[in-house]
DNA sequence: CGATAGCATATTGGATACAATCTACAATAT
DNA sequence: ATATTGTAGATTGTATCCAATATGCTATCG
């Protein structure tokens, strides 16, 4: 087994159902494919040169992470939230990451942190809105993942699947930015103090602070339709 | 539209794929698929009369949810989970639950609280080992119910799909019935009294009680495989 | 006798074909 | 004109068929 060559594990390739998953995925995060909006297997299946069976898995998966709703001989949508589902998932997730971020800093490494710094750094400088909501995430997942909690974690990444294409609003339409950018400060910084109190009190504060905006920015908005 | 006639939503009726889920789902919850069985779709098809064809899209929302784990050509098994992976989603369960269990006893109903002190009853009283886990699923969970946080709810549900068949192996094996029996009394006493951070602690300090519990007998039953 | 290549069988991934159902519009009756 | 029924096309759900890959046995070579 000492051959000069590079391999990578084949088993773990992607089907043509997992490519599409997270084509449809990606989309519908970052708002692409609009709330509401019908997805169709068969246009699918014509845009990745596939059948719609693929299309079919990838539309269950999707179905089950709360992304789709199917409704049988209707068709799939992307999954259109009511504001008291919003705001339930902002809860949570404040509740999650409250906690995550205070386990995470007594673990947390150097390199991580400066990562983490480099990320906050981005996100200020950075004026194209559609890398916004990447870099958000980037840097609160990179202060997270040093905690090993994986299950917690993709959790997390879940609950932020399922409400950024509505966050990416709160940032764009409400000047979102620059509280994001003076929050994300004040967590990298009880980050790097090692303080868990104080970076979990500050996350919980962004989290649910970034809900109440929105909130309020969606109900001004849903009237006027 | 006044028809004297009982009808039925059709549009919400099960697929063939909707009813396997669900069968293999509860299979796995319950234990009757072991850990790291093979799951082959042509003979799930054949049990259920159908084709391959739902049985794979059941197989994919499963993997989502974490019950099994398909590797690409090879086929699918149930999930097997590390200790370290059990332990953390019971402190996944113990996090959300017990804020859960906080926010529900404020505003649970009498009819609820009668509702859950039943589950509770049966629990104790019954001696079929195959009806603790749904017992003890629904007294938890009726607990929960009404303080109308979907999302948390399915959250939580999905998380203890993913421990249960291990938590039966805990009530069985290592005489977590009685203690659980107490523990649920203390639980809905707390919750009859309204007092909040008593539920919460009492839920946490039940979920990880198990889990302490059941881990010391996992290391000693993995070994002397 | 052991290791490796070749082959047969089993199983999964995906394409094609068909059945069930929905949607929209035309035809008909009142 | 309005409401109901019938029909055609579109779309989803499932069955059947083919291709890609894995597994295990056999044969061959050293």
């Amino acid at each position: 087994m000492s051959l000069n060559l590079r391999a990578v594990d084949l088993r773990a390739a992607s089907s043509a159902a997992d490519v599409i998953f997270d084509a449809l995925r990606e989309a519908i995060v970052e708002g692409t494919l609009k709330d509401g909006e019908l997805l169709r297997q068969d246009q699918i299946a014509t845009m990745f040169n596939v059948s719609r069976i693929p299309v079919r898995e990838a539309l269950a998966r999707l179905e089950e992470q709360g992304l789709i709703t199917n409704q049988r001989y209707k068709g799939a949508v992307v999954s259109s939230l009511s504001l008291d589902e919003i705001s339930e998932m902002f809860e949570f997730r404040a509740l999650l990451e409250g906690e995550i971020i205070r386990q995470a800093v007594d673990v947390i490494s150097d390199e991580t942190l400066a990562k983490a710094k480099d990320y906050a750094n981005q996100f200020a400088r950075v004026t194209d809105s559609n890398l916004w909501g990447n870099l958000n995430r980037q840097f609160h997942y990179t202060l997270y993942k040093d905690c090993k909690k994986p299950y917690h974690l993709q959790i997390i990444s879940n609950a932020l699947d399922n409400v950024s294409r509505y966050l990416r609003a709160q940032l764009v339409l409400t000047a979102g930015i620059e509280r994001a950018r003076k929050e994300h400060a004040g967590i990298l910084n009880a980050a790097i103090n090692r303080d868990g109190e104080a970076a979990s009190e500050l996350t919980r504060a962004h989290i649910l602070g970034a809900s109440r905006s929105l909130i309020e920015f969606l109900e001004k908005d849903r009237q006027n339709v």
